[in-house]
DNA sequence: GACCAGGCACATC
DNA sequence: GATGTGCATGGT
């Protein structure tokens, strides 16, 4: 399994090479970005996050006084923006109670303490909290998302309804847990997705991990 | 017009 | 524990 895991990387990585993830200027509009991205195509985000630049309140105190409407507003592009201000506003509470908004502060903590507290926070799941834990916060730990579950399940390493520990747990016990391949790891399989792996996709049967 | 996109919480059975 | 549904914009 390890073997095959890295040769998936290996060609992967021929294939598109280096995909420079996470694509943000700091920790915390990683964090933003991870949840706005909640079921959402990635250009919707940006346009959600220049809304905020544009109105210099990229922060996490900035952001917090405002009104749940106001932001929501701000954040339209991305969609479910109602929610995602909630969630969002949720997120920032905790960020500022917790760790008084400095993503430094926080990564001085433990991984699974870290990852605890962000399931805690409504409105992150399993993916978004691994998503700020790796790539705004270098924690060691893989992404799952939709792709990389499709992907798993066509080549036939985890079965159809296999959950999210399931396949993390495929890359974590077979993998050697570094930051740096978990990050490019993850962003290759949504690179690969996004051409090949998409629900209908005529295109899947030339994916290039098929030989 | 249909389908899809870097999920999650909640209701119901 | 499994399954279904609401949330919403914008690209292809």
């Amino acid at each position: 399994m390890t073997s095959r895991l890295n040769d998936i990387y290996r060609r992967l990585y021929v294939r598109f090479g280096p995909q420079k993830w996470w694509p943000a200027e700091s920790p915390f509009e990683v964090m933003v970005g991870a949840i706005l991205t909640q079921n959402t195509n990635w250009l919707n985000v940006e346009r959600a996050i220049n809304n905020i630049k544009k109105n210099k309140l990229l922060s996490p105190r900035r952001l917090y006084e405002l009104k749940q409407r106001r932001l929501a507003s701000l954040i339209k592009p991305a969609g479910y923006y109602n929610i995602k201000a909630k969630r969002l506003r949720n997120f920032l509470k905790f960020f500022i109670k917790d760790y008084q908004g400095s993503a430094l502060k926080m990564s001085r903590r433990g991984l699974s303490l870290l990852r605890q507290q962000l399931l805690g926070v409504n409105g992150i799941g399993p993916e978004t909290a691994d998503s700020i834990l790796l790539y705004a916060l270098n924690k060691p730990v893989f992404v799952v998302d939709a792709y990389t579950k499709r992907i798993l399940f066509r080549h036939g390493f985890i079965g159809e309804g296999a959950g999210y520990d399931q396949a993390q747990n495929l890359f974590m016990q077979n993998l050697e847990k570094r930051v740096k391949l978990y990050n490019e790891y993850h962003a290759l399989i949504v690179r690969l997705g996004k051409e090949f792996c998409r629900k209908n996709n005529p295109r899947c049967r030339t994916c290039p991990l098929k030989k």
